[in-house]
DNA sequence: CGGCCCAGTTTCCTTGAAGTGACCGGCGGG
DNA sequence: CCCGCCGGTCACTTCAAGGAAACTGGGCCG
């Protein structure tokens, strides 16, 4: 898998309207797809998300049995993630999301355009 | 479809870890999964949503192009909801999503119980 | 007149996820 | 001697989702 830093575009599939756990675990399965990555391997193609934020979603896929955490005693630091046979079980449902985007996100946006202005979250019913 | 108040028990697998739009769109797409349905009956499934919530949820639904709103000028008032073809398109998603937790659920519950008290969400690391 | 019905609305509040920016510790290199 | 590397941590703030409870409107029934 190449660290592409454009795979997830700002218009990611897998956030609107579908999305797998919080906010950022599909994409760190997508991206522990092709094999363990270490945590700075893993900023690349998920730059936008902070480092903060990508270590509470690693220790919640970690506490849940998703990914291993390998943490090797050297210097400058290695730590290398991995998914578990659970966390790969994942990959079928992620990759039907994305198909399912693929397929019908435009379908969606233009409904969305088409109710612009219409019936907004508080409409003025009568 | 039976209208069973108990069909989403309190630990519903699709909230976890896999959720599908906001926290009640997955359920409220199964629950026209049988034909249109009413604001109130609705309401009888998803007793743990408040009719706010639930109509914020529709309205979603609706701009999306998932459910379509239907209000007859009658008194007392009804108005129908009911799946598109874009909305019914997730029914096989929900399903799959459905099944992974029926089958590996345990599975994750236990990794969860494991990490009991290890690791938390600020670990002492050195 | 006074409720009741449905399908919401309105106001207020809590919670938690996420983001920002600064900082840390040990070591190897210049 | 100080800098940068790595994999984070810490304190703080922001924001939206969600929830509780009370209320609305307009017919219709008694």
């Amino acid at each position: 898998m190449s660290l592409d830093p454009d795979m997830f575009p700002s218009y990611c599939p897998s956030s609107v309207p579908v999305r797998i756990g919080d906010k950022w675990t599909g994409m760190v399965i997508r991206c522990l797809e092709g094999g363990p990555r270490r945590f700075g391997e893993l900023r690349v193609p998920l730059r936008r998300v902070t480092p903060k934020v990508l270590t509470e979603t690693l220790r919640a896929m970690e506490r849940d049995g998703l990914v291993t955490r390998t943490a090797h005693d050297e210097n400058p630091p290695r730590v290398v993630y991995e998914l578990t046979g659970l966390g790969r079980g994942l990959l079928p449902l992620i990759d039907a999301v994305g198909t399912w985007c693929e397929n019908n996100l435009d379908a969606l946006l233009r409904a969305r355009e088409r109710h612009q202005g219409l019936r907004p979250t508080a409409p003025a019913m009568q």
